[in-house]
DNA sequence: GCAGCTATGTTGTCAATGACAACATTTATC
DNA sequence: GATAAATGTTGTCATTGACAACATAGCTGC
């Protein structure tokens, strides 16, 4: 599917390729999922999309505001799966988790500090974006005044839970995608809120 | 201090240098605080030791595996934060966000993701023993059988909240030490773990 | 239809870096 | 004291991010 946009209507090497913020996007993308963020070369992914290793600098600034691209991307697919979890917000924090585990790259980049959220204002848009939409899930449950604590103590739960299961810090887990979800199940659900005052 | 040890015993510039490992560890960790473990070069850590470029490798078979060392040593000084920390669980937890807030960098390079655990055993078992005190604490809390869980959700929940607050993610947070303390304080106490069934 | 303007790709280049190889100098061992 | 093993150094290479100069395509107004 990827070379289908590669150029624009004739197949003879046209100078101009039409779809190539994209292409690169999609190409880093994969790169990233591949190596990991800190591997991740500007001149491969232009090399992926087969073009020349300076034309990515047309569509994006340098090496780190395509990686806040890649990272903003990842914000909004996490905003769709988190919407996608119907029920409560358990649900959504099975579902975080579960983003975690499949994208594990694209997850670090997201939060691993690589880049600083201030000089990207899309990418703060984004992560705030996906915190309001917590916000908003807990007010449903807890009412407005306590909501702002219990949404920072479950997005902390969860987080964390996705971060440690990432970074392989519960080796005494059985393998398996089950027995995983049990886990997330149960580490969850052995959390209760504190009442808002 | 640092150009104490140096030379071993003569000022004149002597061929060996006798704490190279040590020297190069210490710039290391320096230029971790101020550039971020992704920008970390081993030249550079080179060149602030006085030693040639390559010197590093006498001591770090590569980049990585220098990496591996300062992450090694974070989690050993997260261990002695932790064992300071009078006060039940919660009084750790709070000397855990402060560790990370206080070390961002490092903390960051701990849990990153940047370097592969299972290819540094050094690494892994500092890991596993942050994880086996914390389970040991929990375990006089709750009992052997619920500890596991209660001990995962636990450092979940600060791991979380900790990682969060260093991506500046609670953006509506007044800024100032007290004021974060405060909050973290909060989540915190927000949560009541579930009994062991 | 076409003259020029602007967006988009390309080639050329540079300094920094990680890594390897070959060599030099110490220090330890017998 | 000779010789081996450690430890530092110099030399070199491919890769990379970034900048500059140039080339080509597509659009605009006429």
């Amino acid at each position: 599917m990827s070379t289908s946009f590669r150029r624009k209507r004739d197949s003879r090497g046209s100078y101009h390729h039409g779809e190539l913020r994209a292409a690169i996007l999609q190409a880093a993308g994969e790169l990233l999922e591949e190596r990991g963020g800190a591997d991740l070369s500007l001149r491969e992914a232009a090399r992926r999309a087969g073009v020349s290793h300076n034309a990515p600098y047309r569509h994006f600034a340098d090496r780190d505001a395509l990686l806040a691209a890649l990272a903003a991307q990842g914000f909004a697919r996490l905003d769709e799966a988190l919407a996608a979890a119907a029920g409560g917000p358990r649900a959504r924090g099975e579902a975080y988790v579960q983003f975690a585990l499949r994208n594990p790259a694209r997850f670090r980049l997201m939060f691993g500090g690589l880049l600083p959220l201030d000089a990207y204002p899309a990418l703060r848009a984004a992560a705030a974006q996906t915190y309001a939409g917590l916000l908003r899930a807990f007010e449903a449950v807890t009412g407005a005044s306590g909501a702002p604590i219990a949404a920072a103590a479950a997005w902390s739960l969860t987080h964390g839970l996705a971060q440690l299961l990432l970074d392989g810090h519960f080796s005494q887990l059985p393998r398996g995608e089950a027995a995983v979800a049990a886990f997330v199940r149960e580490v969850l659900g052995a959390v209760r809120l504190a009442r808002a005052r």
